[in-house]
DNA sequence: GGGCGCCCGTGACAAATGGCACGGGTGCCC
DNA sequence: GGGCACCCGTGCCATTTGTCACGGGCGCCC
């Protein structure tokens, strides 16, 4: 028996994904839990071989999950579970030591079979997400121009950004300038929007 | 036995409740879609007693596969089952027909008793949102401001939204003025984004 | 050391934006 | 008819924004 843990921030999809796997021979899910903060102990108290984790939750993404049970718990296999196929997430992910990335639309038997794949060692990544990673490229922007962008979220104001920030409105300008032409974009709301998309922040 | 209908555009997802589903004695997932305007036709072709959609789907939106669905199969209840608890999609679903609307992130016995309770013809809403849909009052913006608002999204100029609604450019700021006063917002994004928020567009 | 990239700041400029006042048109309801 | 809300447009104003040029400081690597 594969043992797996599975964290989704939505209570109903997380035990609706929960049945399905238990409909399976070989998998037995022997801890669900609701934050990305939660997931190590739930790991560690179970015993588990394999963490199922979604990207967006409260506490710690999936991402940051999965760092520390690199760290802390490198026996127990992690695979990505998302909605948003962003081509940068894929990166981060893998980066994490995440052997596992499937998208939400996939079919059944694609997840199971990761995480057999995950369970053994082996990678099962989403092909066609793959496939869109290779053709984005890299995150051109530097740490601060990311910075910028998350501050512009919603519509802010470069004032409130500095304010935020801890500098000068002239600097803000100027990374966003920068962080504008290299998006290929025109406004720093299209260029949040693009970097969201993109999976850089 | 209760047959239903599911439509979710994640397919995942979707088998996965359609699992949980078919746990329950006297329920039983006869279709499943993955668009909204394909709702009617699996309602109709299986003779399904409630149909439970996502909100956010290709095609058609749950809320607009309601209203088709009063219109044609009245006798086929509606329950809405959603990630977001925007207010206004509460508003207009209940004005679309739908009786029953359900958060993904309650519990499992709430979707279950939520169904039963709309077969028998009784409405079932969820409680904390029909709260924040109370507090939230109605939706302030005119149907033109709305427009602008829409067009507003992404970061785009006053030159692209008029030429879009064909307008002037002043006529699109002074709609847009009025927006960023009712919503109580500084810039058109903030406006865009609460508004987004609030389920008015 | 020299080159390079990144960070932070200043100053100045044209363009876009938000705010306000004003007028004309339409439809609805008392 | 008169009031009212909404729609569309024009004009003007102060502010914000995006862009550019420039300079200094820091750390890294050849």
């Amino acid at each position: 028996m594969i043992r797996i843990v599975l964290a989704d921030d939505e209570h109903l999809v997380r035990g609706a994904i929960a049945a399905l796997l238990g409909l399976e021979e070989d998998l037995e899910v022997v801890a669900q839990v609701g934050r990305g903060d939660e997931v190590v102990g739930a790991v560690a108290e179970h015993g588990a071989d394999v963490a199922v984790v979604d990207i967006e939750m409260p506490g710690a993404t999936g991402i940051e999950a999965a760092a520390r049970l690199a760290d802390r718990r490198p026996g127990c296999g992690v695979l990505v579970l998302t909605s948003f196929g962003r081509p940068g997430y894929l990166r981060r992910a893998l980066d994490a030591g995440v052997r596992g990335f499937v998208g939400k639309d996939a079919p059944v038997e694609e997840l199971a079979g990761a995480i057999r794949t995950v369970h053994a060692g082996g990678k099962s990544i989403d092909a066609a997400l793959a496939a869109t990673a290779l053709m984005a490229g890299d995150n051109p922007l530097t740490p601060r121009e990311s910075d910028v962008l998350r501050a512009a979220a919603d519509g802010r104001t470069v004032a409130d950004m500095a304010a935020d920030l801890g500098l000068a409105r002239g600097t803000v300008r100027n990374h966003l300038s920068s962080a504008i032409g290299k998006t290929g974009t025109a406004t720093r709301h299209e260029a949040a929007a693009k970097a969201h998309e993109m999976g850089w922040l």
